[in-house]
DNA sequence: TCTGGGGTCCTCACCCTC
DNA sequence: TCTGGAGGGTGAGGACCC
């Protein structure tokens, strides 16, 4: 057991509403709610202004909208979000070689293991350095949590939330936990929350009272074990810097259920390419792919399928999701489609051989057919990196525009990237919060958008709030930019834009 | 008033082999 | 040859996390 309070877990603070505040002078002090902003969109993160509405992670968007409709309502700008956690994480990495990221904006540091601290003194400094550190390079505030195992300096740092720094002092680990609710505990859901609750226990003490036997009687032997030396504070996880990914997915939730069985296909297809470009990004192959599909009524099916061996073959792939696909009622409407490979493996020589033969028999069926859908197959082999994130996602699952129609023969051009002919120019779409350049004004960020207008609040991380204004939505002086770096930025300046 | 997306881990049932 | 476990692989579902 480990007796000093070397185990720090950091947890950013609103993570990515803070960062849209930081990059947005205007909507600091401000409700700000950043999710999915769709029909069925939820809710990722609401800043603490938001909360006070009662928004809340998870909670459909739609519901927040009516408890905070003056709030601002952005769709989240991942890559930003990963820029600034990995300049978090090397604030992390410099006080210890043992980090373990649990997400952007989370993670542990077996701070004894850095030297950097091997009492509580040491260890509380350290954290509150980190924390004036976080601040300076990226004006956000993160939480922190000192204790002698992962557990109690995750429920630390929870308690110390916002903007603070708990350190549970060793010998006192029980009596702090003991008032606590059960759902305090990781691993302890609602589910087993309200089977607990059932059972008449509530807290964390009322866990230990109950005795491991029980608890295993309860909600199974691993689970019950578990929980029971969580309730007495025990927990000898070591912090882990590196783990290796178990599965790759996709998944995607329609506006409007799908019906039309030819659709439904197209989707897994296109579903089952994206999985595969994720998957050779990530340096691997899988064996078993995974078809995940949600119907009308939110009741969920997962079908299966193990190959003799690893592949990273998009033709593979597609085969054994359209396979799948074969096995599942989908009358009544399908809500989400997803497809997904585990039993990850690297790259071996075996795979490379069987891609190449794969890919020249695929080669010469194209030839032969001189079908369009072997251009296809190879385009979403290639380069990777077509579009960026959320905003420029074409022909996605939307249904927007033509809701229950994919009737007609063209209905969806499916622009499939930059590429296509521009035919009848769709539309341009802004969505809410994304960064533009407008060649006169500069840089700034869309507010909102609609009947052929959009419209710009022009600011940038380092200015007073900016001002609006209006265009046409395809406007040919307005276009699509990158976010603009956070801190660091308050020295550099506006001028250094490029 | 409806429920995202990307994961991990656990459990259970079934089949097969030893 | 039959039988009964044990144990591994596979497939499906569910809980949970951020």
């Amino acid at each position: 057991m480990r007796a000093a309070p070397t185990i720090l877990h950091l947890d950013m603070d609103a993570f990515y509403a803070s960062v849209e505040q930081a990059s947005k002078p205007s909507l600091r002090g401000k409700a700000v709610i950043v999710g999915g902003l769709g029909p069925r969109g939820v809710v990722a993160t609401a800043s603490y202004e938001a909360r006070r509405f009662g928004v809340h992670s998870a909670m459909p968007t739609a519901q927040a909208r009516r408890l905070c409709p003056n709030g601002a309502y952005l769709i989240p700008r991942f890559r930003l979000y990963q820029a600034v956690s990995e300049v978090v994480m090397g604030l992390l990495r410099e006080l210890s070689p043992l980090v373990e990221p649990l997400s952007l904006d989370e993670a542990f540091v077996d701070l004894e293991a850095g030297g950097t601290a091997f009492d509580a003194k040491s260890a509380r400094e350290t954290g509150e350095r980190l924390r004036a550190d976080i601040r300076a390079v990226t004006g956000l505030s993160g939480s922190v949590g000192l204790a002698g195992s992962k557990m109690l300096a995750k429920v630390a740092s929870e308690e110390a939330k916002p903007a603070g720094l708990l350190l549970i002092e060793p010998g006192t680990e029980r009596e702090l936990l003991a008032p606590m609710s059960v759902r305090t505990l990781p691993g302890v859901g609602p589910v087993t929350g309200e089977h607990l609750r059932r059972a008449g226990i509530t807290t964390v003490g009322e866990l230990a009272e109950a005795g491991e036997d029980e608890l295993v009687r309860m909600v199974g032997r691993s689970h019950g074990v578990g929980l029971y030396r969580m309730a007495l504070g025990l927990d000898d996880r070591p912090v882990v810097a590196e783990r290796d990914a178990k599965s790759v997915s996709v998944e995607d939730t329609f506006d409007v259920d799908l019906h039309d069985r030819v659709r439904i296909r197209t989707e897994v297809q296109r579903l089952a390419d994206r999985c595969v470009q994720r998957l050779r990004g990530s340096g691997h192959s899988g064996r078993t792919i995974v078809l995940k599909v949600r119907r009308y009524d939110f009741s969920t099916l997962t079908r299966s399928e193990t190959l003799r061996g690893p592949t990273d073959d998009p033709a593979v792939v597609r085969e054994a999701a359209a396979r799948l696909l074969e096995a599942v009622d989908t009358t009544g409407g399908v809500r989400l489609l997803g497809v997904g490979v585990t039993g990850l493996a690297d790259y071996t020589q075996e795979d490379l051989f069987a891609q190449s033969m794969a890919a020249e028999e695929a080669a010469a069926e194209a030839a032969a057919a001189g079908t369009a859908a072997g251009a296809d197959a190879e385009g979403v082999a290639v380069p990777g990196e077509v579009e960026p994130d959320g905003a420029a996602r074409a022909g996605e699952p939307s249904g927007s525009a033509g809701a229950g129609g994919a009737g007609g023969p063209a209905g969806n051009v499916e622009a499939q990237g930059p590429g296509g002919e521009p035919e009848a120019a769709p539309e341009r779409r802004w969505a809410a919060g994304s960064d533009v350049l407008h060649a006169t004004y500069g840089p700034g960020w869309v507010q909102g958008s609609g009947v052929g207008r959009v419209t710009v609040r022009f600011e940038q991380p380092g200015t007073p709030p900016g001002r609006v204004r209006t265009f046409r939505v395809d406007d040919p002086e307005l276009e699509p930019s990158d976010p603009l770096p956070l801190v660091g930025l308050g020295q550099a300046g506006p001028k250094d834009t490029a």
